[in-house]
DNA sequence: CTCCGTGCAAACTTTTTGCAACGGG
DNA sequence: CCCGTTGCAAAAAGTTTGCACGGAG
């Protein structure tokens, strides 16, 4: 199931950063294929690809853009998929909701950090949003609540929606 | 474009409770009526049921759920599908991302007041959770920084995803 | 009488599945 | 060689659209 924000699902625990110059994205594929690895799966071209592009993007994309990976080659939409929920299974990366009909993956938060999203109601573009620590805070007192009443929380989503600054 | 938290679309900016004993209900068919009176449009027979089914859910429900309403007629999707398109077009219901490939419905927050959810990743349900008005202080603040960074923000939202009471 | 609203069926879009061929280890 | 992976095509699932009929105002 998708927008999962909880703990890294595999045992490595590592937390990557992501915009550094370098050696953090060689990281980003060794933790991916040792998660793919741990399941019996392995970190194919096609699956490296898809990890490349959802790292350059930063932001959730769209299958489409994903579509066009390893510089033009095409890969087929089946395996698209398929690499998607792999991944996703192996928490590597997740599913983002837009509210369109498009579905949008990012790398996992164990990978990137806890984050939120501003979505675009007009082009459907989402960036990712960090929020202090402080509202976090907030949140956890909230899960709390929601615990308290016999919820059991897993991970939260907090979207801000509207028009983006080329949609304004 | 779904998830809309904005203020109310229509000028007549009532706000109603929900679960009370009794006239809230007339009031919201009142104000939907109204709604859909303004645009040119009437409160048709299938637009009604599909308002009460929302009111007695309580909660967001699928498509599913909703075609099944007026005590057993049976309502054709693609007229089920238009009313709640018309019905989100006049801002008296909201479309529900629960992170399934369902789409989900709810009576708008002008007609509910403003709620978050509780999505369960097991069995799909969405339950209503509402926050202390000090989280939406921190929300307004969060709002000031994605506008200084020049979006435009509409709306907010706010899941906890995780396991259900009965899914647990 | 004039439109709006409805049901039915077909069309579309997105996602999933079956299957044979491919290829890494 | 074995078995995971891929591409292609077909199938499924969900949503939208075209069209003619029926009913409200």
């Amino acid at each position: 199931m998708p927008e999962d924000h909880s703990a890294v699902p595999s045992s490595d625990g590592q937390s990557l950063g992501r915009g550094h110059d370098h050696g953090v994205v060689d990281d980003l594929h060794v933790t991916v294929g040792r998660r793919l690895r741990a399941s019996g799966m392995r970190y194919s071209r096609s699956r490296f690809a898809v990890v490349e592009v959802l790292a350059d993007a930063g932001r959730p994309v769209t299958l489409r853009e994903i579509l066009v990976v390893d510089g033009g080659r095409r890969l087929a939409q089946s395996s698209a998929y398929r690499n998607l929920a792999e991944l996703v299974d192996v928490g590597a990366v997740r599913r983002v909701d837009a509210g369109d009909d498009r579905a949008r993956f990012e790398l996992h938060e164990s990978l990137t950090g806890h984050h939120h999203h501003l979505v675009c109601d007009v082009c459907g573009r989402v960036e990712d949003f960090r929020v202090p620590d402080e509202f976090e805070r907030q949140v956890a007192a909230l899960v709390d609540v929601a615990e308290g009443g016999g919820f059991r929380v897993d991970a939260h989503r907090f979207d801000m929606l509207g028009r983006c600054a080329d949609c304004r």
